[in-house]
DNA sequence: AACCAACGCAACCGCCCGAAA
DNA sequence: ATTTCGGGCGGTTGCGTTGGT
């Protein structure tokens, strides 16, 4: 079987050829600036063609983990959290599937907020992580419990723990009650949802940070510019690059700024910037003025501000968008 | 102020799979 | 049918940050 040379060679020569460790602000301006012009392609042949010395897979994943445009970032929303712990429940760890069920947020992302936050969380309260039961301590203290107040259900067994009293949402734990609806709503409306879904939280995550010209404009606005750019090469837009690299420096936060001018002559702008430290790099876009807001009336997911997940056909929810053309850019 | 442990997260590693040669 | 290659995925590591002492 084949071997990417980045993952398993293990030669010193091999290694000195590419960089590893932090991406630099330079290097992520490069990859950026190169998805956004020729998309996304074949990551072996991005490093040259980029002129970066890394290899393809650390450029991939430096890409879908932390430059595209369309992640959400900011910590998970309650919403959020129980999506995944049903998610994980029914998926496992299969991260990636959990992934695609909730627009701007990775894999990478959601695996280190279990491992980190939920894990536990499901823990403390005497869940299993792993089979989302109660733990065997649990029972057992269950089962002490009831046989002291007389009150034991089924002659004291306490078999799967699927009937005992839980200090946690029970319905959430016991019932198998589907999860999402069968139902599939119109593309337009799943767009929005796509739009809003990415856009909700991506107005200004960092508030330290302006955006001028970003975060007055209605989150949708960014979502579609983002989703342009991911659907590139299936001419959602057929050519994006920089044309001004006259970056401005600022002595706080701002390190680079850089005009994106669209193919159709409007332009947009995207600026790199690091919190403070230097330690992170933002992606920040000023959006194109002829990018219409798809919801000016407010989608489902933007009236539930509380985020019902479960109301949505989320299982379903990537591959329709996967079939979907952005008819917002080809309006312009 | 200095030290240390815990935590969070970006990045890497190694394996697997499917497509192409 | 077999080999090679590129991409994707889950697990793990290591570093920077934060909070407590």
């Amino acid at each position: 079987m084949g071997r990417n040379l980045c993952s398993t060679s293990t030669t010193t020569a091999a290694r000195q050829r590419v960089r590893r460790g932090l991406w630099s602000p330079d290097e992520d301006e490069k990859l950026f600036s190169y998805i956004t012009r020729n998309g996304v392609g074949c990551w072996s042949s991005v490093p040259k063609l980029a002129g970066l010395q890394r290899c393809g897979k650390s450029c991939r994943l430096r890409w879908i983990n932390y430059l595209r445009p369309d992640l959400k970032r900011g910590s998970f929303s309650q919403k959020e959290e129980e999506l995944i712990v049903s998610l994980h429940e029914l998926l496992g760890n299969r991260w990636a599937q959990i992934a695609a069920q909730m627009p701007g947020r990775t894999d990478n992302e959601i695996k280190n907020f279990w491992n980190s936050c939920l894990k536990k969380k499901l823990i403390s309260q005497g869940i299993d992580p792993s089979t989302h039961k109660p733990a065997a301590s649990e029972i057992q203290s269950k089962k002490r419990a009831q046989e002291t107040s007389g009150s034991v259900k089924n002659g004291g067994e306490v078999s799967t723990g699927d009937e005992a009293k839980f200090p946690v949402d029970e319905s959430r734990y016991y019932e198998s009650k589907p999860l999402f609806g069968a139902s599939s709503l119109p593309a337009t409306t799943q767009f929005e949802i796509f739009g809003v879904g990415y856009g909700s939280n991506v107005i200004n995550p960092f508030p330290h940070v302006t955006r001028p010209g970003f975060d007055s404009r209605p989150p949708s606005q960014f979502s579609a510019y983002a989703a342009g750019l991911l659907n590139s090469e299936r001419g959602g837009v057929r050519e994006t690059h920089f044309s001004d690299m006259s970056g401005s420096r600022s002595t706080s936060n701002i390190s680079h700024s850089y005009g994106v001018t669209q193919s159709i002559g409007q332009a947009a702008a995207a600026s790199f910037s690091w919190a403070e430290g230097g330690k992170k790099l933002e992606t920040l876009f000023q959006l194109p003025d002829f990018i219409k807001s798809q919801d000016q009336d407010p989608s489902p997911w933007a009236q539930n501000s509380s985020d019902d997940f479960n109301s949505y056909p989320a299982l379903s929810l990537s591959e329709d968008l996967s079939g979907l053309d952005f008819e917002v850019f080809q309006e312009t």
